[in-house]
DNA sequence: GACTAGCAATTGGTCGACCAATTTTTCAAT
DNA sequence: ATTGAAAAATTGGTCGACCAATTGCTAGTC
């Protein structure tokens, strides 16, 4: 009986307003350059108050496809995209994203990270991973779990991997992978021993500048993890919560 | 003499709110799970409205930092990662990233997009691609720019590759990477229509399941991006402003 | 008739007030 | 003393009002 219910639309007001907007542009009725009416019309249009508007406004801002400017008025700003569609509705919502892509995705960063960082790590890069690589150790020895510094220790190589927009996004995911790592209850006692010794081979390898070496590392690091996102996409699917 | 002046901090008043939150949460002064102080103690606290304050929290929700629980308050969410630093303040700030980095880890995805659209596309996609395709050629050949469609094709091979993070992160740096395109000039007449056959190949590797040659395929299909990127880099940065 | 100075209207920016839901406190009945 | 409900205070949600800057119009001058 309860299957008969469709899951209700959480959709904020601000969703709303920012969805009917970006199909505007969408639809070519807003083209890249025109103003956008007054956050009052906008308000009255609506039927809702400004603060609505402007939180939606400032949603699409964030996304650069609007600008707004003071006392002037809002402007569309990005290029008339068609890609836009799907993009801006839910962007970053990569909590609806299924283990497997993002364990995947991640191995195809830190492997290219990796790879990378060992073309063009800089002596400073190699303290600073050493360091990373120091701390994690340290809780390790303690039998603590040391989740952040193992993520240090990855996010050091890709500072070093000299690529922002790499690091950038393995920022993005980061988040994501560690909470379903909580989720899924993945860090079994003595992974982070084998992952510290494997740190120390990724490192190695980054130090003596081979790259393709420090690539195979990483991804013999994170193998482990890989495999057993497969084995749950193609098993039954673990609710995660 | 004008060197003296260093740049204007044009930090927003949230901006600063969402920083000295986000540094309490990074000093330990504030852990997962425990309740922010009402809005209004911190509004009376930064000597702004209430308005900064729901405006930093939101962007701060936004990030998943935060949970704002109406009527009850707001709690600090996120797993204590330390990697947070440098995330919140500026992530998506890819507009910094340079030239480079964006295309060199574009080609990184896209390859990886293709390959594995190889092995998973369904028939469905292979008609969504071609669609794309189509509408790419139809542009083309009436001298037409077509850098939506371009990318509309690309973004179809994404869904092809049944992995949702990929195609978000592809979203992501895609708008980046087309303001790049029209920042630097990069779209050559006659570009167009070599591109029109390289999108042929690619498909038709995808459709023939031939993974590496997919991938490959693409690389092709990017390099000449890649290259000039890398001469952007190598040769005198072009200020793109 | 063209141009400019000045005024009026409109704009986004900011704020405090009100609302409904929740939480905490209070106090009376057991 | 404990427990329960009811009331009071606090919470985030929402809104309209005020502010200063910009814009556009208008009238006055050359």
């Amino acid at each position: 009986m309860l299957e008969n219910f469709s899951e209700i639309t959480i959709e904020s007001p601000a969703d709303k307003i920012s969805r009917q907007i970006r199909e505007l542009i969408l639809s070519g009725q807003l083209k890249p350059g025109d103003r956008l009416p007054p956050e009052r019309k906008l308000a009255e249009k609506f039927g809702v108050g400004r603060t609505y508007v402007r939180e939606a406004l400032q949603k699409l801002e964030f996304y650069g496809i609007l600008k707004t400017q003071p006392q002037s008025g809002t402007v569309v700003a990005g290029m008339g995209i068609t890609a836009l569609e799907g993009l801006i509705s839910d962007i970053l919502q990569l909590e609806n994203s299924d283990f497997a892509s993002l364990v995947e995705t991640r191995v195809l960063l830190e492997t290219q990270a990796a790879t990378l960082a060992a073309k063009r790590r800089t002596p400073e890069d190699l303290i600073n991973i050493q360091k990373a690589l120091d701390a994690y150790q340290e809780k390790v020895l303690r039998e603590e779990q040391g989740v952040e510094e193992d993520l240090m220790f990855h996010l050091k190589i890709a500072e070093a991997s000299k690529n922002s927009v790499l690091k950038s996004l393995m920022l993005i995911i980061t988040p994501d992978i560690v909470n379903s790592f909580i989720k899924l209850d993945i860090c079994k006692a003595g992974r982070f021993h084998r992952a510290l010794e494997e740190h120390q081979i990724i490192l190695d390898h980054i130090a003596n500048q081979e790259p393709e070496k420090a690539g195979a590392a990483m991804r013999v690091h994170l193998k482990d993890v890989l495999d057993y996102s497969y084995t749950l996409k193609n098993g039954r699917l673990n609710g995660t919560d």
